[in-house]
DNA sequence: ATATCTCATATTGGATCCAATATACAACAC
DNA sequence: GTGTTGTATATTGGATCCAATATGAGATAT
């Protein structure tokens, strides 16, 4: 469940559920997934079970779980004794994926706001204030994220939050691609400081809508910007 | 991509894509998966990768590969060296569930309305009349899921129907429960009607609400009937 | 009797091996 | 040259084997 934890009565010692640690399978997996997610790893490129294996220094066989639970996922596309390669996206199914998430974001800000405790909206305006003034363009992606996942925690919403993760998992590279465009980070901050205030003002209402105006615009941005359109 | 597909040309051979036949672990997953949403497997059941695998006359590896897949679907949960055990819903993971249905669902219908042809909603009409017409409460679930799918399935939406599955996955020993109590069944098959004629008459808002309705008056249904409320 | 400690057994996680299939390239026919 | 066929290699899917851990019954001490 949660991660480690220590113990007060007796032992002086920090310890830990070791039935929670890690298995190879579930290390190769939440890697793989970062990779793809971040686009070290791209779109239609294969992934070698061997090779994976030997980077890890681990056999095919956790790799081979790790890919399935990927499939399932949708970050990765199987095929019968030819492998795998990682997932890409029309822009039909690019939008449709924003449109997803425009519809289920706001309902998680809508739940959260009135569940915010001062001491997470203090961790939320940092995390702001950390995103906007971050000049890397390679952690903005994580920045981001993070500012989001503090607001949307409070929701307590498992199901929602789960569905939301994996929809941003599989836009995630073309939202990095969208705070790199002019304006885009520029712009993120600026909706970023607005959704914080109306958290900040207990607004549910207005929250909702500005996060879904965020989605809607980050995805307008996007598909202007792309081969197609 | 697509199932068997046959060739026109020279050939008269019914001709199938071979490198798409299901693998071990493919067919042990939807096996799992359909014995689990039906309740053949009940909830906290452990799942014995030996057992298993026996039933199926293979390894266990194909079976733990499933095991991976299901456990990314949340129809299972697991833990380090003592295996994977059916996963439950508490009341408020059900309500949850059922909330997130209401948001998605009607949406799908609202998209799908208007791209209905009059085959399917000659098809629709026909499986909602096989479902009220059944008699035999363990057909009830198929035929209620086959009546949603047909009429999702116009909206061409594959995200949106992809989380509505799984959410429904998830939930589906509920709905089957939920159609055995008293009225569950008649009201169910009055509401399909109500849903199919808003979908002849072109009424996408109607038929949102409609669903809507219909998914939370199953959700309210539920709770009532539930131990802890 | 209760609690603790072995230790045998069951079960999972992972490594290694074999089988089935894909892919690329050479040989060959025309 | 073009197109087909055979063959070698790479890669995946699955089986078998070993290691790590959990579980439960019996032994032992108090």
């Amino acid at each position: 469940m949660r991660g480690a934890q220590s113990y007060e009565v007796g032992m002086k010692l920090d310890s830990m559920d070791i039935s929670a640690t890690a298995s190879a399978s579930t290390i190769v997996f939440n890697a793989l997934r970062k990779a793809i997610i971040e686009g070290q790893l791209e779109e239609g490129e294969a992934l070698r079970q061997d090779e994976i294996a030997r980077l890890f220094n681990t056999s095919r066989i956790p790799v081979r779980e790790a890919i399935s639970r990927l499939q399932e996922q949708g970050l990765v596309k199987t095929q019968r004794y030819k492998g795998a390669i990682v997932a890409g996206l029309s822009p039909e199914e690019t939008e449709e994926i924003f449109d997803l998430r425009s519809l289920i974001e706001p309902e998680i800000i809508r739940t959260a706001v009135p569940k915010m405790s001062t001491a997470l909206l203090k961790a939320a305006r940092e995390k702001c204030g950390a995103f906007s003034a971050c000049k890397d363009p390679n952690e903005w992606g994580d920045l981001n994220r993070d500012f989001h996942d503090t607001l949307y925690s409070a929701s307590e919403l498992k199901f929602f939050i789960e569905i939301a993760d994996n929809a941003i998992d599989r836009v995630e590279r073309q939202i990095r691609a969208q705070l790199i465009l002019s304006n885009g980070m520029e712009r993120a901050g600026r909706e970023h400081f607005g959704i914080l205030e109306a958290c900040e003002n207990g607004d549910a209402d207005q929250a909702s809508q500005l996060i879904k105006d965020h989605i809607l615009g980050a995805k307008q941005s996007l598909l202007q910007h792309l081969p197609e359109s």
